[in-house]
RNA sequence: CGGGCUGUGGCGCAGCUUGGUCAGCGCGCUUGACUGGGGGUCAAGAGGCCGGGAGUUCAAAUCUCCCCAGCCCGACCA
């Protein structure tokens, strides 16, 4: 490839709209370009990059048993309706209607169309197990699509479902994609945590995400200083306190304080002069319309994940202030759990042992002290809903926990028997028996990968591609094109690189130095080979390395070669 | 969807408060010359229904209303 037939123009400048180092650097250096909100056009240099993360999972893929197929994008709501998706997925589903008025989406994702197909396919166990992958674009209408290619509304995934006899099965092949997931993202060159999980929306039980430790990340995971314990917070669990060193017994009886404008803990902190971990914060949902009650520290933050899967609920949100009023009594910012009843309350597991706790008194401008759980109010159900938070005890080890942020670029789910059943994915068994296929399903944020190595890859420069997944190995500069020599022996460097199976692209342009250089070092090639005046006089060409920015001058006939050594050793 | 902000040549922006030399700057692009090892210099150019619509006015990029798009902060998620 010449660089001056290329289809990429570099910025200078960077586009207003790019937030995050990966956003700006595949922008200025002509990876890609917006077309509108979170929807993108891949230009060569882009898509060459694409390409090849999406030949190293199809490897891993293949070599993990998995065989690869093509499903529509298009799909039909009445498979949705099956799964009982087309109303929980909501809006973030585009949907379409045809000229008939037939309603159909666009695949946010695939197991009702797998399910299906295994369902109308598979009949024998002999035909299990199965595992079955594609590499598409998905479509999800993002509340709020931002950083670029990492949330969009349309982005490239590879998703694969495995289709297993039993719970063994599926755990074989779980642990196989596992595996293969951290093999892959290895081999793009990004350093990934697996961590535990919630299910979320797509239901199952186990599952892990592939987590690329990075600023930008939009998701808080914990981890253990001292085991192997990592998880989103989403699903991080806390240890309950100690009660048996909970002493209640010398608190004197609750009282009334007047509390006059008081309704934040941070503004009830100030007024009392007392202590966040004092106080019983005290929250109205509303969960699928049924108001609840969740109390947790007042230090602490209520993790509503944990809060949803404990109710079973499908949709759970802060209640409007009407509520809020018909369920306390009392205006928003004076709720408390003394003496409610007809409603549901949930307490975290620490809020038994707050010793003469304050929260509101379910009345204007009024709230209790020296309030006692068991004594003074009791709770439907105690048990872990708070959000974890780094020094916090590990749930395995009791050890350090510590935070930091991190890009989910792939995640492997156990799915069980939720698609299977609903939609009668069934096989028969060795004897006769009619029984659900288990099912895993697996994604690979393909487009997301890609943004993520840019964010793990990249200095002041420009970007820093691994090799295994750089548009081109070598960038051949020519510092003077006019000089017929200098293109002479970049031609024929370009040649022999190729024919050593090295790719090369060689940039002819009429350009001074310094502009091909700094758009080098922006692509990010991960070698530079300089075919110049200098160095040639000497009968050598200069090899450098995007990486270390080291400069060798190597005599021409050896090259070819230094320049393989190079790209193998990196 | 709520809160904050922005839309002016491909990119980054000024102009708007106080309507009238107001169609401007830098980068990029084209042509030529000089240059030639880290985004060079000079000269000459091309390129804009000032996001769209309606209004106010003798006069609107500038004021008013509506709409659209985008960005940032929050509630959803790979």
């Amino acid at each position: 490839m010449k660089f001056s037939s290329l289809l990429s123009s570099t910025l200078r400048e960077v586009p207003a709209e790019a937030e995050i180092p990966s956003h700006r650097l595949m922008l200025r250096a002509g990876m890609m370009r917006k077309v509108a909100g979170g929807i993108y056009t891949y230009l060569p240099l882009g898509y060459r990059v694409l390409r090849k993360i999406m030949e190293i999972v199809r490897d891993e893929m293949d070599q993990a048993g998995a065989q690869e197929l093509m499903l529509p994008i298009m799909q039909p709501a009445e498979l949705w309706h099956e799964s009982g998706r087309w109303n929980d997925y909501g809006d973030e589903m585009f949907r379409i209607q045809d000229r008939h008025g037939r309603s159909f989406c666009l695949g946010p994702t695939h197991e009702e169309i797998i399910t299906d197909l295994v369902k109308n396919e598979v009949r024998s166990y002999r035909q299990l197990p199965l595992n079955l992958y594609q590499i598409q674009n998905k479509y999800r209408d993002e509340i709020r699509p931002r950083f670029g290619v990492m949330r969009s509304r349309e982005f490239i995934m590879k998703d694969a479902y495995s289709f297993d006899r039993d719970q063994t099965g599926l755990n074989e092949t779980y642990q196989r994609m596992f595996d293969a997931y951290e093999r892959l993202f290895a081999r793009c060159g990004l350093r990934t945590r697996a961590v535990l999980a919630d299910p979320g929306a797509i239901g199952g039980n186990d599952t892990h995400e592939f987590m690329v430790i990075a600023e930008s990340g939009e998701a808080e995971i914990v981890y253990c200083e001292s085991c192997d314990y990592a998880a989103n917070v989403e699903k991080a669990e806390t240890r309950p306190p100690q009660l048996a060193n909970v002493d209640t017994g010398g608190v004197p009886s609750v009282k009334d304080v007047a509390t006059p404008g008081v309704r934040t803990i941070g503004e009830l902190t100030a007024f009392l002069d007392a202590s966040p971990d004092r106080m019983i914060k005290t929250l109205v949902y509303e969960a699928d319309g049924e108001p609840v009650i969740a109390l947790v520290r007042g230090d602490r933050e209520l993790n509503e994940i944990k809060l949803s899967r404990a109710l079973g609920c499908t949709l759970l949100e802060a209640a409007s202030a009407e509520v809020v009023e018909g369920v306390t009594g009392a205006p928003v910012g004076f709720a408390g759990p003394v003496g409610l009843k007809g409603v549901r309350i949930l307490a975290d597991h620490e809020v038994p042992a707050i010793v003469g706790g304050i929260t509101g008194a379910n009345k204007a401008d009024t709230h209790l002290v020296n309030v006692v759980y068991g004594r003074d109010f009791s709770c439907d159900e105690v048990l872990d809903l708070r959000t974890a938070v780094a020094g916090d005890p590990c749930p395995e080890c009791g050890g350090h926990l510590q935070t930091a942020r991190g890009i989910e670029v792939g995640q492997v789910f156990k799915l069980g028997t939720k698609y299977s059943e609903s939609l009668g994915a069934l096989y028969l068994d060795e004897s006769g028996a009619e029984r659900p296929c288990v099912m895993g399903c697996y994604g690979v944020g393909v487009t997301r990968t890609m943004a993520a190595v840019i964010e793990q890859n990249h200095d002041d420069d420009g970007i820093v591609w691994p090799v295994a997944i750089a548009p081109y190995h070598v960038d051949i500069i020519v510092i003077d094109t006019k000089s017929s020599e200098q293109m002479e022996v970049a031609h024929d460097l370009y040649e022999s690189l190729w024919g050593a199976g090295v790719e090369a692209i060689l940039d002819d342009r009429a350009e001074r130095p310094g502009v091909k250089f700094k758009d080098a070092d922006l692509i990010g090639f991960p070698i530079r080979v300089v075919v110049g005046p200098k160095s040639l006089a000497e009968g050598k060409v200069e090899v450098r390395i995007r990486a270390t920015r080291s400069d060798d001058q190597i005599p021409l006939d050896h090259a070819v070669e230094h320049v393989c050594a190079q790209l193998e050793s990196a």
